[in-house]
DNA sequence: CGCAACCTTGCCGCACACGTGAGAGTTGAG
DNA sequence: CTCAACTCTCACGTGTGCGGCAAGGTTGCG
């Protein structure tokens, strides 16, 4: 406000298509890949139809990397994530375009519902690769009293 | 030897492409692609060339099953897991092969690291999950808040 | 031995998740 | 204003993980 170099006002930092995939470690492909099947729309064109990202977008594709990467979701489930936590916000419009206490509640209700259907599935597959790592585990500490049983030694 | 007629021994009990599959909740067309990419062989042919499988395998197509549904790992990393498996076999082999305790030594440690590695792996996963679980269910409780603060009704 | 039900290999097709140009337009530094 | 670098929208190509069909062979009950 009181300098005249241009500053873009922090919220405004836009990011071109190459950049912002740079920054969250995909392609720009990728990007315009998850744009094309509904997974975000970016933050602005420029004047000559340039994809303009802002941090909100990148978090977002951070997101959809993680779950992709990490967790092994296909984007048609990731999508399924994203429509979930839509539904949650437009539920959290509709919950403040109210004032009867019972609309209110069931609003929270329905909220409450998503957040328990996200985290059963994911404990679901926590719970596969939980069970898999207590496999190995037991069978790399039964390496562990073999290598014990052959004495002293310390190269391991 | 002793007996003529034809009593599968119990670890003989080998099923055909179908059943196998039906046991362990896949298609044949699955099952013969695992065999085509190198997950696994069935455990012998019948004389017409038919695929037949024993319980080994059966356990093996479970483990290929779960990692691929619950974990979302391609066929390339369970291909590197079962490998991984295998070289361990062989290190198994190797260590009854010799008498000399360094050796024997050198071969648990092997061992070791590849456990190590895998574990390593799972956890990963697993922790970007429990992330994701972590910030649902905090979500979840500012929700369970917010439905207390309305009063009460027993609703949900 | 006949015959239905299952199996074989081979091959084409499909959905997903992008890669890779082609051809045209945009941006911004010099 | 020029020009390299970047971007746009088609549009076709690619690897994965199977599905499905064809043409023929195998099994095993009756």
């Amino acid at each position: 406000m009181t300098d005249t170099t241009e500053r873009p006002p922090e919220s405004a930092r836009l990011l071109r298509i190459h950049e912002a995939a740079l920054d969250v470690g995909l392609t720009p492909r990728s990007v315009r890949y998850y744009e094309e099947v509904g997974l975000l729309k970016p933050a602005a064109r420029s004047e000559g139809d340039y994809r303009l990202y802002d941090e909100t977008d990148l978090e977002r594709l951070r997101f959809i990397k993680g779950l992709r990467d990490d967790a092994g979701f296909s984007l048609a489930e990731i999508a399924q994530l994203l429509e979930d936590e839509a539904a949650r916000e437009r539920g959290h419009a509709a919950f403040h375009a109210t004032t009867d206490p019972d609309e209110r509640r069931r609003i929270l209700c329905e909220r409450l519902a998503s957040f328990d259907g996200q985290i059963e599935t994911l404990k679901r597959k926590i719970g596969r690769l939980q069970t898999m790592v207590d496999e190995t585990e037991a069978r790399r500490a039964r390496t562990v009293a073999r290598i014990a049983e052959l004495g002293a030694g310390e190269t391991c």
